[in-house]
Parts: C-alpha cells; sequence; structure tokens
DNA sequence: AGGTATTCACATGAAACTATTCTCTGAGTTAGG
DNA sequence: TAACTCAGAGAATAGTTTCATGTGAATACCTGT
C-alpha cells in the first residue's frame, strides 16, 4: 500500500513537469546569448576596451548603476566575445572577472590579490602569507611574459568601504612596476555615490571613463521576460498578464530585471507545485509572498547566535508594546544570556547588532533624539505578526530555550 | 517671553585585543648508505 | 647526509572590547521686560 503511494508520487512528479521547459534559462547565473536594450552601454564599453586588441592599453573603465540593470551579464558578455577574439589572432590577452562581495573568497585586499595570483596560475595559500608577499608573487607571475590584464572587480563598492580604498591605489601602481605587461581594471559599483569617497588621487585614474547603467522600465523588463520566459517555459503555460504583472512590480522597485526574473521562477515553482498547468497573476502574488518570506527565514537561522539571541530580545519585547529602544533591548538580552548560558556581549556591540537587523531588512530602527531623555533607536518591525510568531518559534529552537 | 546652557541615553568611531587558522623556517631527529 | 618532524614566529581575519567623542532636542536656568 505504502510502497504504491510512493511510486505514484514520483510519477506524478514527472508528469508534473508540464510548466518548465528550461527553468536554468531564469535563474541568474543564466548568460543570454543576446542582451536587450543595452546595446548603446555594451558598444561603448567595447569602444573603449578595443585598444586592447591593437596591444593598447585601454583606459580604467568604472561602470556603475543599481541591482539587476545588465552590468554584470553586459561585462561578462563582452569579456566573452574579447576572449574569442583575442584566441583567434593570438594576442596575448587575458581578463580576469572577480566578485567581491563573495564572502571568504575575495572580499579582503589580501583575498583579491591571492584569487588574481591563482589566475595567473600561482597556488597561493589562504592565510598565513605577508600581503605584500602576494603582491610579489601576482607581480611576477604576470610580467613574466608580454600581455595584457583586464581585470574586472564586480561590487567593487562592497569591497572599498569594507578594507578602505588601499588596494585600488595599489593595483593602480602596479602598472609603475611592470616591464612587459600593463594592466587595466573595470569597476562595477551599485552606488554611484561610492566614487565620491575615495581618494581623489585613486579616483581620476580609476575613472577615466565612467558608464552609467541606468534602470529598465517597465516596457524593457517585459521584453527581457518575454524573451527568456518562451524559452524557460512550456508554450502557452503563462497566462495573460503574467509577464506584465512582473515587469510592473519590478519597475516599480527600480527595475531590477533580476527580480523579475526571480519572482517569474518563483511563480513557475509555485504554481508546479500546486500541480497547476499554467501560472496565473494570483501564483505572482503568491510568489512574491514566498520569496520575502523565505529570505527573512534564511536571513535569521543563518544569523550567529548573538545575532539571533538580540534579535529574540526584540520579538519578546515586541509581543508587550509596540516602541522599543536600544536599552530595554539590551537588559532583556542580558536576562535572556543568563537563561541560556550565553556569554553576554557589551552593548556597544549589540547596537551594532541591531544596526545590522535593520541592514537586513529584519527590523527597522532610526536613531531618534527624545531630547531630555536622550538618543536611542527606536525599533518596529518590518514583518507581519503571523511571521514573528514563526520566526521566534525558530529562534527558540536554534537558542534551545525552553 | 525669549534665549542660552545642560543633560540624557545612547550613537558612532577608532584602536586594541582575542582566538583561530594557516605558512614558513630552521633546529633537531631519523634512517639509510 | 638527505629526508622528515615539529615547535615557534608571523600573518590574515572575524568578532569583540575598551576608550573616546558626538549628538538632537526636551528641559532647566537666566535675563531683561
Amino acid at each position: 500500500m505504502k510502497k504504491q503511494k510512493l511510486t505514484n508520487f514520483f510519477e506524478d512528479f514527472l508528469k508534473k513537469d508540464e510548466i518548465f521547459s528550461n527553468k536554468k534559462i531564469l535563474q541568474i547565473s543564466y548568460l543570454p546569448d543576446t542582451i536587450q536594450h543595452r546595446g548603446e552601454q555594451i558598444e561603448e564599453i567595447q569602444n573603449i576596451l578595443a585598444p586592447v586588441m591593437k596591444l593598447e592599453r585601454p583606459s580604467n573603465l568604472f561602470i556603475y548603476g543599481k541591482t539587476g540593470t545588465g552590468k554584470t551579464v553586459s561585462i561578462k558578455y563582452i569579456i566573452n566575445q574579447l576572449k574569442e577574439a583575442a584566441e583567434k589572432v593570438d594576442k596575448p590577452i587575458k581578463t580576469i572577472y572577480i566578485n567581491c562581495k563573495l564572502k571568504r573568497v575575495a572580499d579582503t585586499e589580501y583575498r583579491i590579490i591571492a584569487q588574481l595570483g591563482r589566475e595567473m596560475g600561482k597556488k597561493i595559500p589562504d592565510t598565513g602569507l605577508p600581503t605584500d608577499g602576494v603582491y610579489r608573487m601576482f607581480i611576477d607571475a604576470v610580467d613574466k611574459k608580454e600581455k595584457f590584464l583586464l581585470i574586472v572587480l564586480d561590487e567593487i563598492d562592497q569591497l572599498i568601504n569594507k578594507t578602505g580604498d588601499g588596494i585600488l591605489y595599489n593595483l593602480i601602481s602596479i602598472n609603475e612596476e611592470l616591464k612587459n605587461s600593463q594592466i587595466s581594471i573595470v569597476g562595477i559599483s551599485n552606488n554611484s555615490r561610492f566614487i565620491d569617497n575615495i581618494d581623489p588621487r585613486v579616483k581620476s585614474r580609476l575613472s577615466e571613463e565612467d558608464i552609467l547603467f541606468p534602470p529598465y522600465n517597465a516596457l524593457q523588463l517585459q521584453d527581457i521576460l518575454r524573451k527568456r520566459a518562451n524559452k524557460a517555459f512550456k508554450k502557452n503555460v503563462l497566462k495573460q498578464g503574467v509577464v506584465e504583472k512582473c515587469a510592473a512590480y519590478s519597475a516599480k522597485e527600480h527595475g531590477d530585471a533580476r527580480r523579475a526574473l526571480d519572482l517569474l521562477r518563483v511563480a513557475g515553482e509555485v504554481a508546479e507545485r500546486e500541480g497547476s498547468k499554467n501560472v496565473s497573476i494570483k501564483h505572482i502574488d503568491e510568489a512574491e509572498e514566498k520569496i520575502e518570506h523565505d529570505r527573512v527565514f534564511d536571513i535569521v537561522t543563518t544569523q550567529p547566535k548573538q545575532s539571533q539571541a538580540a534579535l529574540y530580545s526584540i520579538l519578546t519585547i515586541n509581543s508587550k508594546n509596540d516602541i522599543i529602544l536600544t536599552g530595554q533591548i539590551y537588559d532583556m538580552y542580558k536576562k535572556l544570556c543568563s537563561q541560556i548560558s550565553l556569554k553576554p556581549l557589551t552593548q556597544r556591540r549589540i547596537g551594532d547588532i541591531i544596526a545590522e537587523l535593520d541592514m537586513l531588512g529584519i527590523i527597522n530602527a532610526t536613531v531618534i533624539s527624545k531630547g531630555r531623555y536622550g538618543r536611542t533607536r527606536e525599533i518596529t518591525l518590518s514583518t507581519p505578526e503571523t511571521t514573528n510568531k514563526k520566526i521566534k518559534q525558530l529562534l527558540e529552537e536554534g537558542l534551545d530555550i525552553s
């Protein structure tokens, strides 16, 4: 009896595959073979980088634009083209793409240089070496024979405000040490103000050229979505208005194509799980909710214990009244710590943790001044009541609270 | 009444410290010739 | 004598703590009317 059920389940599961024909296409890692609505920018970048084919050093380039405006896709597309072309005519051109946001891979000066060195074929350990030693290794590797190196640093703003702008300065000055080779740098950043906060000497040299990727508007998003959806979904699966709704939703949020694609994919998954044969607007609403829900849960469960404890304190106080202040949280937190025998952190640190939770969008914390009665953060929760309860339960398990 | 000074309750910043992980180096040890 | 082992010095990094300084506006305190 049981066995029967099981096989049926899997059979059904297979049959359910009536929605997607190729889900990969909707994933963010997918590289489309043509890029829509970014022709202007791509052409501009190509023009700037083109001299490298004649073995002249192209200008350093700085690209900025909000998330999901096609920066990464475009540059990857161009790099691929360049690689192919260089191979064909046998020019010594090498490109390296590094995403500076990747935790524990490329988010410090040492790791960036180590990563670059590895790309050049050196074996560099994760730790233990002095940073300037790694610089030497990298420079030696590059300069061994004549070549042109194009380094793309994606999400460079994350790196800089974590570690300062020393890296950029060093990286730019490497050129002076190289005898045979030359380096050009392409920096990609999400926020355009970032460039104003760096050392002016570095600034002028890094952004010899810069290019702005504007957000997509709703129509462009629709185009992009439709093109990908045609390949990703089976025929006639998407109901009328689905693509439009996805596009509208994301256009509202500063034209983030990544979001829109995600939304479409999750909507498909929701429909699939439901056993529905097509994706309707209802599924999009559900997907929207699910994405947010998943995001919050994911963040909460992956936080370190101390942050979880702080969050739990906030949730506990919240059930009594609605305006919460830093001091109250700290008191509650200390009580909680002795209860679960956790070594309490200082108030200074808890203040930072609260700021972090705010950044992650789990809570809303605003600094307010209450005049004679001091200055503090006023904290409210950004998630609905039901979610809060679930989060609290989750934390109780994680923190072993009886 | 109107203006200035205080004061609260933290925020915010910088530096120093701790613990962990990892490499490199050179002294001491071992095993084979 | 070459190969191996192992402890100690140095580094990088994440996560804190310690110390120092900053801050916005409700109140307390004056001051001249």
